[in-house]
DNA sequence: CTTTTTCTTTGTGGCACCACAAATAGCACT
DNA sequence: AGTGCTATTTGTGGTGCCACAAAGAAAAAG
């Protein structure tokens, strides 16, 4: 029994090939390239043709929409091992969104076509597709219940508490956002202003929930900020 | 060659199952049961256990979440050719949402794992469930980018143009929404009050862009409405 | 037809949040 | 270590929208 190859190891890590033998991972590792990306560099712009799919290796990538009056959203981060661009294998014409490097970042990619031959050849992927796109909606709706009916203060906190989740590292100041990471984008994550989340935030520093500095942000007290959450 | 029966032309004019045979057709109506639902009753309630994965037929279903305080948001509206309850056959626990008839309403209904077989003898059906789920995705963030940026007037508006747009009914008034819809439903879609709904909806009317009345919208001047969507 | 229920309109007051300006602080680069 | 840029803080004023109350109108029920 021959020793697998590291290609093939890397993919046998990502869920998305989970189900699939040494052989197909092979041939889809054979396919793959390879991309890095800068830090502020960008990925796709919105609205660029969708012709790859991605999944990140490195780094940390965010993923905006533009909105009217010049201004932007942030959709969410994407995080090592998250797909991204996968419209580019459902034959979607464009990218809906832009992707952003927030610090320098690598990707494997696939061109789209070929990825989608791969979800014919085996439907497990199309169903690990399917399975991420169903937690994704289930996010944006608890997004949307947050911006319809709960207060400013409410969406930083849970923005706060959802990255901590996601991207949080232990420290001795307590668990570190381990990103890049400003008013200005809580701001577009949340709907509000940068101005309001530095006061917002001002005040959680002053009463021990969270240390804040340039671009960083550490969740001092869990508990304290999800009693922010709504009533 | 023997003529199709009656449940297959049925299913033949569904997207979902558009790339099936006759025969694999004759197989789905077969375990398809028919689920009919009077007036404000529910298909199912939010956090009911996900066991079955329906396909409107015939009336008008609301999609529901309950928000914190007591308050509720509206999804989205169903109308006949649309699923719903998908996550039944992706093994999900319970269903996220309540979903509402707002008319007498009759649903092809199937069990999920009886649908998850189909699934993965047929990847035609995922890939069109996929396709599905990218639409809502879209359609979510499109939603997020209006609460976070634009103001109560622009969201209400882009809401009638979209329901004039998918259940719109042409008559001497105007578009009407071919559905009762309350000026409360309107404010849960938009996140909102349904006092402030019935101001703006109001000197909508006066302007004679609309035309408004108990539980009933008609859109009068479509591109005017547009105009009040951003800046 | 009358009564009851539900939906809608309208007024008043208040506040959460935004908009803009200007000062301050922290980081990166040479 | 200085210098310039960018991020953040903070003050002031304004307003869009909510909250609640109460009356009015339309439909449903009897």
């Amino acid at each position: 029994m021959p020793e697998l190859s590291r290609p093939v190891r890397i993919l046998q890590e990502i869920s998305l090939f989970r189900d699939l033998d040494p052989v197909d991972l092979g041939e889809i590792a054979h396919a793959a390239q390879y991309v890095t990306v800068r830090r502020d560099a960008y990925f796709f712009q919105e609205g660029d043709p969708a012709e790859m799919f991605y999944i990140l290796r490195r780094g940390r990538v965010k993923a905006t929409q533009a909105a009217p009056g010049g201004r932007e959203i942030l959709l969410h981060f994407v995080l090592p091992g998250d797909i991204f661009g996968s419209m580019a294998a459902l034959g979607e014409g464009t990218y809906p969104m832009a992707t952003q490097a927030v610090h320098g970042s690598e990707a494997l990619a696939w061109e789209g076509p070929t990825m989608a031959a791969f979800m014919a050849n085996h439907p497990s992927i199309s169903l690990h597709i399917l399975a991420n796109y169903a937690s994704t909606v289930e996010d944006l709706r608890e997004r949307i219940r947050d911006l319809a009916t709960t207060r400013v203060d409410s969406r930083v906190a849970r923005a706060l508490l959802h990255l901590a989740e996601q991207a949080g590292w232990p420290t001795e100041e307590g668990v570190l956002i381990d990103m890049r990471l400003s008013r200005q984008d809580l701001a577009e994550m949340t709907g509000t202003t940068l101005y309001t989340v530095s006061r917002i935030l001002q005040g959680w520093d002053r009463a021990g929930l969270v240390q804040v500095g340039r671009q960083r942000v550490a969740v001092r007290d869990r508990e304290g900020l999800a009693t922010m959450l709504a009533d």
